[in-house]
DNA sequence: CAGGCGTGGGT
DNA sequence: TACCCAAGCCT
């Protein structure tokens, strides 16, 4: 182990003269210099971006924003949409219940807040699906708040500046602390996005480009030569392999059988193909109408958070006045694969009609 | 409070 | 292939 109390911290005013000439462009963002020159940044698309960004890569996330602040312009236009609109066009995005949150804090935000956002961290973290976070986010970037933003980019930084070794999650509260001995009063919200703009294009997890760093004469990891051995983390359990049925029944006129799931739980409030639970023993048939049930030779593979998927997939063909015992029929022109989560739009990829 | 909760891209 | 990873939150 080397001497590394000789470092010198790092100072805020260093990584902003690498963010004025690095920061990313970004679609909800106001870059350094419009922000000197007075622009504020609009709450309602920083609070929508910081949602959507959560667990979810900037590419995934860019077309997502523009649909969504296009459709709703304001937190009131979403506040008045109806929650089947706003979970479809959510579909393909993950993690639903950001979805449903999202609307419900549009909601609260219209209905409590006179439709204009709450402006400190505390206010912020009241509010459904905004954790400390995406409040931290919003309060420093739209409101100049100088709060400690600390998501994964400020997790590793800070674990190789410091040089952490307590493994995460127990490290969080120790990488907080030192994430806030760097909080400038001055540009806070430029400094938060600096640190993941850093965390995102310098200090990466596997290839670090420490030698573009702006706090590379800072970084103690860096000294010890050791910077992706950080940050260390707890091992993962291995995911199991679950399977299920999925009933695919098209009426004559082009209908298909669609139900809403249940608003907790996996795919939480979306649109899907009715069918058996999911489990690790075989799945229990459970057609949602009476057909003749023909089994794809092809099942839809898909991996969640917690485990892998294998869908057996039946397709049938019924009559106009077949009534279902699940779900209802969605009209041809109403139905839209893009508008159900991604494993049943694989489900529906694999039938005739689907390949299409 | 450890685990539930998506998805697509990278290696 | 089978991992890992990405601007977390909720229960």
């Amino acid at each position: 182990m080397r001497d590394t109390s000789a470092i010198p911290v790092p100072k805020s005013e260093t990584l902003l003269d690498w963010y004025d000439g690095h920061a990313r462009k970004m679609p909800w963002r106001v870059g350094p210099a419009e922000r000197k020159a007075g622009v504020r940044p609009d709450p309602y698309r920083i609070w929508m971006s910081e949602v959507m960004l959560q667990q979810t890569t900037v590419a995934a996330v860019k077309d997502y924003f523009l649909k969504f602040t296009g459709k709703w312009p304001t937190v009131s236009d979403l506040a008045a949409a109806e929650d089947a609109d706003v979970m479809a066009n959510w579909a393909g995005l993950g993690y639903y219940a950001r979805a449903r949150n999202l609307l419900k804090c549009a909601r609260a935000v219209a209905a409590e807040h006179g439709g204009v956002f709450p402006q400190t961290y505390a206010e912020l973290l009241k509010l459904p699906g905004i954790g400390p976070y995406t409040a931290a986010a919003v309060a420093s970037i739209a409101f100049d708040e100088p709060a400690v933003v600390v998501d994964g980019n400020v997790e590793r930084v800070m674990s190789r500046i410091f040089n952490v070794q307590t493994p995460l999650p127990d490290a969080k509260p120790e990488l907080t602390e030192w994430a806030a001995t760097l909080t400038p009063t001055d540009r806070p919200g430029d400094y938060a996005q600096a640190v993941m703009d850093l965390g995102a294009t310098i200090c990466t997890p596997r290839n670090p480009a420490c030698g573009l760093c702006p706090w590379r004469d800072n970084c103690r990891a860096r000294l010890e030569g050791t910077p992706t051995d950080l940050p260390r983390k707890k091992p993962k359990k291995a995911k199991p392999k679950r399977r299920g049925i999925a009933y695919i029944a098209r009426r004559v006129d082009g209908a298909y059988l669609l139900e809403t799931r249940p608003e907790s739980g996996l795919l939480g409030g979306m649109l899907g193909w009715p069918g058996s639970d999911w489990a690790e023993t075989d799945p229990v048939p459970a057609p949602p109408i009476r057909a003749e049930w023909k089994t794809l030779n092809e099942e839809a593979k898909h991996t969640f958070t917690h485990f892998h998927l294998s869908l057996t997939v039946l397709t049938a063909l019924v009559p106009m006045e077949r009534q279902p015992e699940r779900g209802e029929f969605i009209e041809a022109d109403a139905f839209d694969p893009a508008s159900l989560p991604t494993v049943m739009r694989k489900a529906f990829a694999l039938t005739d009609r689907g390949k299409t």
